[in-house]
DNA sequence: CCATTCCGGAATGTACCTTT
DNA sequence: AAAGGTACATTCCGGAATGG
């Protein structure tokens, strides 16, 4: 049985990715990678979970586990995140129609990549470029300026990240383990010290934080192409638990893209 | 004309269980 | 412990309808 793969994303793992692959699974890395380069280099094309499975020599049960347990995503929803990607990449550098560019990222029918697309970012693709436009020149800066005043006090929820001193720094609350749609609370900031969400409703969250250089401008961190942004992922309860608290690093290729268009929705 | 939403059929993801 | 397999609920694809 030959099955597609190009679904999407929303998995439900706790954190972006391991921290370390276990010294028994570097095999299991080395399947994953090559398989994630594959998906990189053949975009446009159908994807299937067979074909990835057996060039690591795994069955696709087993694939499926291997995949998720070393980057988080399943193979769907890691591919419909590449193509996501690639096609705010090509929303914001290109004249091409959002119809031309469901075709070239491998989307056969243009709604399922509007809805997709829709979902993932938070906003639906044309909506994305005419924002892109609209503020795309506009320094990240800026926004964090402009960000409202932090909350105090018990309608707070503290993230304390390590390695952000210099830069802006964007932190989400999510349902699931992948970003998509708008979070459940955000903020953006530029100066050190810990960055304060607003409350929300008592219950289980994972938190993203990206970071980019002070001087790069909204387009730039929405096109995937400025690799000078850097991530980190944990969870945290609410109420009560100990304040979270993340380190930067770089991107590793086994990270799925982060296609939320934080910049835009805060 | 282009983009988005709706909906039914089909593929996928997940939680187990079994085998090696 | 790692790998393979199954069942079934969930999610997605893609054509049709609708909106701007």
């Amino acid at each position: 049985m030959t099955r597609r793969i190009d679904d999407a994303i929303g998995m439900g793992r706790t954190e972006l990715a391991q921290t370390e692959p276990a010294s028994a699974a570097t095999s299991w890395h080395t399947a994953v990678e090559r398989a994630v380069q594959q998906m990189r280099e053949n975009l446009s094309d159908p994807q299937y979970l067979t074909d990835h499975a057996r060039a690591g020599l795994f069955s696709p049960f087993h694939f499926h586990r291997v995949f998720r347990n070393v980057t988080a995503a399943t193979p769907g929803r890691f591919l419909a995140a590449l193509r996501i990607a690639e096609a705010q990449r090509l929303l914001i550098r290109s004249p091409l129609r959002v119809t031309d560019i469901a075709a070239r990222v491998g989307y056969s029918s243009l709604s399922t990549f509007t809805t997709q697309f829709a979902r993932l970012v938070g906003l639906s693709p044309r909506q994305f470029r005419a924002m892109a436009i609209e503020f795309g020149d506009r320094p990240l800066a800026a926004l964090a300026a402009r960000a409202p005043a932090a909350p105090s006090g018990h309608d707070e929820v503290p993230v304390l990240v390590d390695g952000a001193d210099d830069g802006i720094l964007f932190v989400g609350l999510f349902h699931h383990g992948i970003p998509q749609g708008a979070p459940v609370s955000c903020a953006v900031r530029s100066t050190p010290g810990p960055v304060r969400l607003r409350r929300p409703r008592d219950g289980e969250y994972h938190v993203l934080a990206v970071c980019f250089d002070p001087d790069v401008r909204i387009a730039e961190s929405l096109d995937h192409r400025h690799d000078c942004r850097v991530v980190a992922a944990g969870s945290i309860t609410v109420p009560g638990g100990r304040p979270c608290h993340l380190r930067l690093r770089r991107p590793r290729p086994t990270d799925p893209p982060v296609v939320l268009a934080l910049p835009l929705l805060g």
